[in-house]
DNA sequence: GTTTAAAATTTCAAGCTTGAAATAATAAAG
DNA sequence: CTTTATTATTTCAAGCTTGAAATTTTAAAC
């Protein structure tokens, strides 16, 4: 019963994925907190802002959910909310009637720019126990993983 | 404008911080229609059933969703599904009648074990770019982040 | 013993999210 | 031109998630 067998790397990378789904939880709870109390706005409204931040000549809706990793539907309902809320404003394209440009309004920008500034600090704090090698470390770990390098390349 | 400076640690931060969620997005996608085609089921309902499973005697609703780094009204949502569909069940708890034990039925514990080997390999194959070496080093980083080790013994 | 505080759970409204189906417009094929 | 396929977006139902406000029960303080 002693001398365990060290768990296969098989079971390692499942532990390793339950790890990382905790950091990443427990980062966004703190994230989502500091807007809500800071800010009086929530995690996926910031996503959406910051990437028509980013994309400051506007995106259309598939572009909007591409770069936020999430499904049409929930573009739409998220920039709703922003509009109706006179943050962000959807302008028909004129060349193609189907695509709309998303864009954040005076006010959302400056929103925006309030929040942005907060949110990298609260950040910041998160990740304070990482200095320059480890961040170098995980991102380079991290980057190894982003393409579809999985199965692909296998025979 | 060539020559650029390196960005600051801060702003390498917030890139980690985003890259990260990607990782961990993009992974929770894969898995997620890997459970609904395979399983016809959910990430939520199987984290549950999976904290469930490791402590077969069973939780009480806080346990669960301090585990699960979820909302108690959250955890009472997804286990509700569950024991409708007859696969956990809720037991009032004798000594202190605010609490109740929730387990998973033997329907659900079946139900969990068909789930959790595939789920393992689908695991397995978004992190199958990383090594042994990868493995340890990206588990060491993330451990130094678990506790609230930010702001403490800071002065 | 009665009041007060604390703990465990549920309820609820609002917002988030998905995946599939419906709409509408453009592009391609014939 | 007209049918067919593709692309962009919205709609919708169902489920997920939160945070705050009940509810119920236990523990603590008088």
């Amino acid at each position: 019963m002693t001398d365990a067998m060290p768990d296969p790397l098989s079971k390692r990378r499942l532990k390793l994925w339950i790890r990382l789904l905790g950091v990443t939880r427990t980062a966004e709870a703190h994230l989502r907190d500091h807007l809500r109390v800071n800010h009086d706005t929530t995690l996926p409204r910031f996503d959406v802002m910051a990437a028509l931040w980013r994309r400051r000549e506007g995106v259309t809706m598939s572009e909007l959910s591409r770069m936020l990793l999430v499904s049409n539907g929930n573009a739409t309902a998220v920039v709703d909310r922003l509009e109706k809320d006179g943050l962000a404003r959807r302008t028909p394209l004129p060349t193609d009637r189907r695509t709309v440009h998303v864009a954040l309004t005076d006010e959302g920008l400056r929103a925006f720019e309030a929040q942005a500034e907060d949110h990298e600090a609260a950040v910041n704090r998160l990740f304070a126990a990482l200095g320059e090698a480890e961040v170098e470390a995980l991102t380079a770990i991290l980057k190894s993983l982003r393409p579809g390098n999985t199965e692909k390349g296998a025979e």
